[in-house]
DNA sequence: CAATCATTCAATAAAGTAATTGAATGAAAT
DNA sequence: ATTTCATTCAATTACTTTATTGAATGATTG
């Protein structure tokens, strides 16, 4: 049933699936979902070059996503009367099962206590030179503020299951919390690593940091308020 | 309602998206739905090296399509219980449309007699050594077998709205039929430009080629009968 | 505990996609 | 006609993704 002869079939489906796989051209479509609107207008709303927007523009078109409609000098955008928003429904509810797989996973580990891999302070002060590890700071955002590692990325292990998008997938993953006693990072890496990325943790936490001597960074105003 | 704050929710669907834009990826999805598999098996399946059928795997099972299970040496990939028939579904839905749109378009365009951008042989020879163009033969599959242009591809124009995925999008395409008495590379040139497509015709055809005195192609055998 | 074997990882090479610039188009207004 | 102006095109550059190879992993089997 899925032969070579579907093979085409599949790169089809693939183009439209790509045509969606651009951080631009969903903001572009979900404006153009609201409003028909010129390419300038487009390209000003999504913070975008106008070569950039059209460009982005005409691929949702290529895509049947959107049809064009001239009127004097400007072209206007609207969304096609083909089946987008079931489509872009479906993307939503594939991001919001995953967002739940990852919060009961989170959950599930809490009581299950195998042991997990730690990263020792050498090597990982040379993967942070190197820039190949992503660190992530698990503990409260208030905590956060005080001090953490420089170059830390924080993410409440409550709020990881939906902001898993701000975590690079090409790069290991190192979480760190409070010290060894803090279960929180150890949590973090099993989901993480359930979902396929690697990822260790920094035992001895943001205690065994300083106790190396090495500065920390703190935020001044709490300005990283990111919406959900 | 589309700021700023709505951008990692973009960049997080985006990600989904890009996870079923490639024809491997939607093959082994689609195999898996089937059946449970190995990766050795999916691999073989699908026709593709074990490397690099696993990464494929391991790309679904981070944007959350598939979950695996090991049983001794194996690994087997299963289908998440999560949202994907309603995903594919949606996506092979706008696939139809596109279809449809096309179809229709071809039946309206055959009224309307504007007048199109044609090529003259001397470009088209230029632009074909080169190879920024390709070259569409848009008359019955039987006809082409007797003789075409070489290197043109074969799409019979009622064909056209489900082949679309066999043409190029970057490249300029140049539809010809049985000469300027032919309706067919008009027709086929005004439903790609509604597209996006770039395209003209050679309004001369087959007979203006082989007037100029240049070789054509024959197929021995009907060799390229590809699946719908 | 050494060997085997399915799978994954790592590194590199190849291909494809995106952003940017400035020029070209083509409809409308003067 | 000529100018204006929104949009698109073309060409370059930078970036990202994909394929390939061979080595590493880690669970079973003898």
């Amino acid at each position: 049933m899925s032969e070579a002869s579907s093979l085409p079939f599949f790169a089809e489906l693939a183009e439209l699936a790509r045509s969606l796989g651009h951080t631009h051209r969903l903001q572009l479509l979900d404006l153009i979902a609201q409003n028909e609107h010129s390419v300038e207008r487009l390209a000003e709303l999504a913070g975008l070059s106008l070569a950039n927007a059209s460009q982005h523009l005409q691929h949702l078109k290529r895509a049947g996503f959107v049809t064009t409609r001239r009127d004097g000098k400007r072209i206007f955008y609207r969304l096609s009367d083909g089946p987008i928003a079931p489509l872009l429904a479906a993307l939503k509810a594939q991001a919001e099962f995953n967002h739940k797989q990852l919060a009961t996973f989170i959950a599930d580990s809490r009581s299950r206590p195998d042991r997990l891999e730690a990263i020792d302070a050498e090597e990982l002060l040379r993967r942070m030179r190197e820039d190949s590890v992503t660190l992530l700071d698990v503990r409260a955002e208030t905590e956060y503020a005080v001090g953490h590692v420089p170059g830390a990325v924080n993410i409440p292990l409550p709020e990881l299951a939906r902001r898993l998008a701000e975590l690079r997938k090409d790069q290991e993953v190192i979480a760190y919390c409070r010290g060894s006693h803090c279960a929180l990072s150890a949590e973090a890496v099993r989901a993480l690593s359930a979902l396929g990325y690697k990822a260790r943790h920094f035992d001895s936490g943001l205690p065994g940091w300083q106790a190396l001597g090495l500065a920390i960074s703190s935020l001044q105003s709490s300005g990283s308020k990111a919406g959900l």
